[in-house]
DNA sequence: CGCGTTTGACCAGCGC
DNA sequence: GCGCTGGTCAAACGCG
C-alpha cells in the first residue's frame, strides 16, 4: 500500500502522510487502520492523475492547479481526521478516567453492600431435609453487633488502603483467582497450581509412582494433613430445584457409588470429580424427601485443578459458603483483633475476600444454614426458597425472577433471570454473551458479584419513575444510571471486569496495562478452589 | 473395546 | 463386642 502510494505521489504529500502518521502514532490500531485507508484512497486518486498527466502533457499546468486543489482538499481531510482522532483520544481518556474512578469505588460498594445486607434479617429457615441440627446463619447481623460493625469497617478501610498501595485488586474468597497467572486454553488443564500438586501427588514419600487409587488415598491423607481435623472438613450442601438427575455445575463427575440412606427412600449417589485424575472433590446427590423436585448436592473437598468458568460459578458459591463456615469456626483462634465469634450465627456471611484472605470483606447471601453438630461442618445454601429474593428488597416484581434455579435444558444454574428482565439491554441477556454461554458461561448474573450488580441495576434503573421504559430508552436510562450513581458505576465495573476477564486474557491484559488499574480478573480463572482456606494456615 | 454406571461387598466410625 | 450407618471399592454390566 505504502509502496504504491510512494510511487504515485509527489514528495510533499509523502511528507504530509508521514507527518500524519507521526501524529497518529499513539492512536489505537483501529484508528491507524482508518488512517491507512485514507492514505490508500488518496494514493489511488493520485495514481489515476499521474496516468492522465503522462497521456496529456500539454495540460500540465491545468493539472498542476488541480493537483494543488486536491492537495489542499486532502490536507483539509487530514485535518478533519486529525480532529476526529483528537476527539476519540479525548473520549478514550475520559473512559479510562471513569474506569479508574470505578475501580477506586469498587471497595466502597463492597462495603456498602455488606452494611446493607446486615440489615436484612434471615428468616430462620432451617433445612428440613438435613437431619443435622442447623443453626440459622442469620446472614444479617443484629443491631447489637455494632462493635463488630466498627471492626469490620476498620478492616475494610485498612484493606482498601492496602489495596490501593498494592495497586491491585484480587478477587479472593477461598477460590483464589491467581490473577498473575494467565492461562491459555491449552495451559488450562495443566495450570500452575495443579501442576505442583500433580507432580507431588503421583509419588509417595519414597519417590515411588503410585497407581491411581493409591494416589487418591495419598491425596486424601495429604488433605487431612493440611486439615488437622478431618472431621472439620467443610461440606457445602446446595439445594436447587432441578428436574435432571444431577445438577450440571461445570465439573465432570464420575459416579462411584449409590446408597439408600436412612430416612430417605431416594438413593444417595456418590460422585467423584474427574476433571483431574487426582482431584479429591466428592459430591453427594440426593433428592429431598419432602420435595422430590429439590436436588440436594453436597460438595466436599478441594479442587486441585483449574476450573472452567462455569464450574467456577458453583465453586465460587460453595467455597464461599465453606469459607464462611470454616472462618467462623476458626476465627476466634486467629491472631489479631478479631471480634469474638460466639457461635456460627455470628459469621454472618459469605466471605468474598478482597485481596487479603485473612481479612474478609463479606458479601452476604441469605438462605444458608450451618450444621453445628459434631459431624463435619456443613453449610446448606438453599437456593429454592422465595425468601432468597430478599436480596432485592426494593423490587417486588423481581421476586420470582431472581430465584436461583437450575435450568435442565441449558444445564445452567442461574442465580438470576436476566432474560426475564425487559429493562436490561438485550445484549446482556440474550445477545452475544449468551451465545458463548456453553463455553465461558458469561451469563451476567451467575456469580455473587453479579447478583450484587443486578441488585444495583434494579435499584437504580427500574425503581425510578421511568418504569414503563421503552426498549430504546433502556440504554439511555442505563447510561444515566451509570453516569449519575457512583455506586452503580462500581457495580458495573465489577461486572465489566468479569466480562473482560471472561472474554480474552489478552484483552484483559491490555486493559490492565493501559489503564494501570491492575484489575486482575482474567479468564480462564486459574482457580484453586479450596473450601476451607482458614484451616490450611 | 473403552468408558461410565450399577451394585454387592467391605471398611470405618459411632452408639449402645 | 455388636449392630447400624455412611462411605468407598471394584467386579460386573451396559452402552456407544
Amino acid at each position: 500500500m505504502e509502496v504504491a502510494f510512494r510511487k504515485s505521489i509527489n514528495g510533499g504529500l509523502v511528507k504530509e502522510e508521514k507527518r500524519n502518521k507521526l501524529a497518529y502514532q499513539s492512536s489505537s490500531d483501529e484508528e491507524g487502520f482508518v488512517e491507512d485507508s485514507n492514505v490508500l484512497k488518496v494514493g489511488k486518486e493520485r495514481e489515476v492523475h499521474e496516468d492522465d498527466n503522462s497521456k496529456y502533457p500539454q495540460q500540465e499546468d491545468i493539472d498542476s492547479d488541480k493537483e494543488d486543489d486536491q492537495l489542499q482538499s486532502v490536507k483539509a481531510d487530514m485535518k478533519e481526521v486529525m480532529k476526529e482522532n483528537q476527539r476519540l483520544k479525548m473520549h478514550l481518556d475520559r473512559i479510562m478516567k471513569d474506569y479508574r474512578n470505578l475501580q477506586l469505588q469498587f471497595h466502597d460498594i463492597v462495603q456498602r453492600n455488606a452494611e446493607k445486607s446486615n440489615s436484612i434479617i434471615d428468616t430462620d429457615r432451617h433445612n428440613e431435609c438435613n437431619e443435622a441440627e442447623f443453626v440459622s446463619l442469620s446472614l444479617g447481623r443484629s443491631s447489637s453487633d455494632t462493635k463488630k460493625e466498627e471492626y469490620l469497617s476498620k478492616i475494610l478501610s485498612k484493606d482498601k488502603a492496602e489495596e490501593e498501595n498494592k495497586g491491585g485488586l484480587t478477587l479472593g474468597l477461598d477460590c483464589k483467582f491467581d490473577l498473575c497467572v494467565k492461562t491459555t486454553p491449552t495451559e488450562f488443564s495443566t495450570a500452575n497450581l495443579s501442576e505442583e500438586n500433580r507432580s507431588e501427588e503421583v509419588k509417595d514419600e519414597n519417590g515411588e509412582t503410585l497407581p491411581p487409587h493409591k494416589i487418591l488415598k495419598t491425596m486424601r491423607n495429604g488433605e487431612d494433613d493440611t486439615q488437622p481435623n478431618p472431621s472439620k472438613r467443610a461440606k457445602v450442601s446446595v439445594r436447587v430445584r432441578c428436574d435432571a438427575p444431577t445438577m450440571n455445575d461445570g465439573c465432570q463427575w464420575r459416579k462411584y457409588g449409590q446408597k439408600i440412606a436412612k430416612g430417605n427412600p431416594c438413593p444417595r449417589a456418590y460422585y467423584r470429580c474427574t476433571v483431574a485424575p487426582s482431584c479429591p472433590v466428592r459430591k453427594q446427590v440426593q433428592r429431598c424427601i419432602e420435595d422430590m423436585s429439590i436436588l440436594i448436592t453436597t460438595y466436599e473437598g478441594t479442587h486441585n485443578h483449574p476450573l472452567s468458568l462455569s464450574a467456577t460459578s458453583m465453586a465460587f458459591t460453595t467455597s464461599a459458603a465453606a469459607s464462611m463456615l470454616l472462618s467462623g469456626s476458626s476465627s476466634s483462634s486467629e491472631s489479631g483483633p478479631n471480634p469474638p465469634a460466639t457461635d456460627a450465627t455470628n459469621i454472618n456471611g459469605l466471605n468474598f475476600y478482597l485481596s487479603d484472605s485473612s481479612k474478609p470483606k463479606p458479601f452476604y447471601l441469605q438462605n444458608s444454614s450451618i450444621s453445628s453438630s459434631s459431624s463435619p461442618p456443613t453449610i446448606t445454601l438453599d437456593l429454592t426458597s422465595s425468601s432468597f429474593t430478599s436480596l432485592f428488597p426494593h423490587h417486588n416484581r423481581m421476586s420470582s425472577n431472581y430465584l436461583p434455579r437450575y435450568n435442565s435444558s441449558t444445564n445452567i444454574l442461574n442465580f438470576s433471570s436476566l432474560e426475564s428482565n425487559p429493562l436490561l439491554p438485550m445484549s446482556w441477556s440474550n445477545g452475544a454473551y449468551n451465545k458463548n454461554q456453553e463455553i465461558s458461561s458469561l451469563n451476567f448474573a451467575r456469580r455473587p458479584q453479579d447478583i450484587l450488580f443486578q441488585s444495583y441495576l434494579q435499584n437504580n434503573i427500574s425503581a425510578k419513575p421511568t418504569q414503563s421504559l421503552l426498549p430504546q430508552d433502556t440504554i439511555a436510562a442505563a447510561t444515566k444510571a451509570i453516569t449519575s450513581d457512583p455506586n452503580f458505576q462500581s457495580a458495573l465495573a465489577v461486572a465489566l471486569a468479569s466480562i473482560i476477564g471472561s472474554g480474552s486474557g489478552n484483552h484483559a491484559g491490555g486493559i490492565e496495562e493501559k489503564s494501570g488499574l491492575n484489575l486482575k480478573v482474567t479468564e480462564p480463572f486459574p482457580v484453586l478452589c479450596s473450601f476451607p482456606s482458614t484451616s490450611k494456615k
